[in-house]
DNA sequence: GTCTATAAATAGATAGAC
DNA sequence: GTCTATCTATTTATAGAC
């Protein structure tokens, strides 16, 4: 690769994790372009040369964050989805200690509002998100439930007031999770 | 009541449903005070008169918003969380073609970037849907697992871009509110 | 209480120099 | 590719007439 190219890859990628950060934080609508690329270190009129629009940014920056966070999770995550789900309905994950939240959960009622692009990447994040869950377990309904109970539990923990109140739903879905991969080794049909 | 009294009654409510209709269809930050208003057959300037700003428009949209959700829903609902769901996860309430759909989940991430007002607002609303919930249960982590499942079911299932996978999704979560509610019959220790 | 008019700030996107 | 400067549009909120 030229090192103009690498130039170039390496400043886009640095607009894609600042968008990420920002965008998982403070919501796709509250942050400007502008807010993201000085966070990258650059100005507003070199935007337009890595990405069409904002919207653009918006679906590559789902992709990259969802990667983010998978390569972030604990190393003996992938050997059930017990001690996944704990890592990913964790008091650290919903209060956003981390550098980015799993845009998933983060940012989900907001893809309804956005174009094409956005609900396609985010669609195809989300099954991919499901695709590593499922090596985890042989019954894909019971697969698609935990999924659920941990995408939506973050999402909604998130929006409550109340501490006690979100750890406890935390702890509730933790709970549903285990359930549902222990009744698979008791399979009955 | 005085005949002013009864008229301004009327007017706020009339821009409280305009609110709650066009926030959960096209969400909070793609909505201005004018579309509020010209939605609800009056002009910018009254707007001031009953409202003190567009959050404190937010947070009284999203407890009469889940209100009128919660009447709309059929008669026999009150009897099983089974029959509640169905109609909870069913694709017309996913499609909105009501006219509002349920704010807990058409704006549950967006709740997080909002002010103090709104996320107490919010934590109420769902304190009082769980509440309803309860009522058909005994347990109480067994209700909170049902109503991730719905909540969060139907917001996912909002911001994908396949049908065919939203409807298994939709249908997955039915089967997980079903099965936790016939656990209950046959409670273990 | 409701209207018209306007203030004041911010946003996305483009133009042109280097 | 990145910069500064600017265009154009939109927004929340306020002022003052009726």
């Amino acid at each position: 690769m030229a090192w103009q190219e690498a130039h170039k890859e390496q400043s886009k990628n640095r607009i894609l994790n600042s968008a990420a950060m920002l965008f998982t934080h403070y919501g796709f609508e509250k942050i400007s372009i502008d807010q993201v690329m000085k966070n990258a270190e650059l100005t507003r009129g070199a935007f337009y040369s890595h990405f069409r629009s904002k919207s653009d940014l918006y679906a590559q920056a789902i992709s990259k964050g969802a990667k983010v966070a998978s390569k972030r999770k604990p190393e003996n995550c992938l050997q059930d989805m017990k001690d996944f789900a704990k890592y990913y309905l964790s008091t650290e994950h919903r209060d956003n200690n981390y550098e980015q939240g799993c845009p998933l959960a983060f940012l989900v009622s907001d893809i309804n509002q956005q174009d094409h692009q956005v609900k396609k990447t985010y669609t195809k994040t989300l099954k991919a998100f499901i695709q590593q869950a499922q090596s985890l377990s042989t019954d894909r309904e019971k697969t698609l439930q935990s999924v659920v109970l941990m995408i939506g539990g973050l999402a909604l923990s998130r929006a409550l007031d109340d501490e006690e109140f979100s750890d406890e739903l935390l702890m509730a879905c933790k709970a549903g999770v285990t359930s549902l991969s222990t009744q698979e080794g008791a399979d009955v049909s």
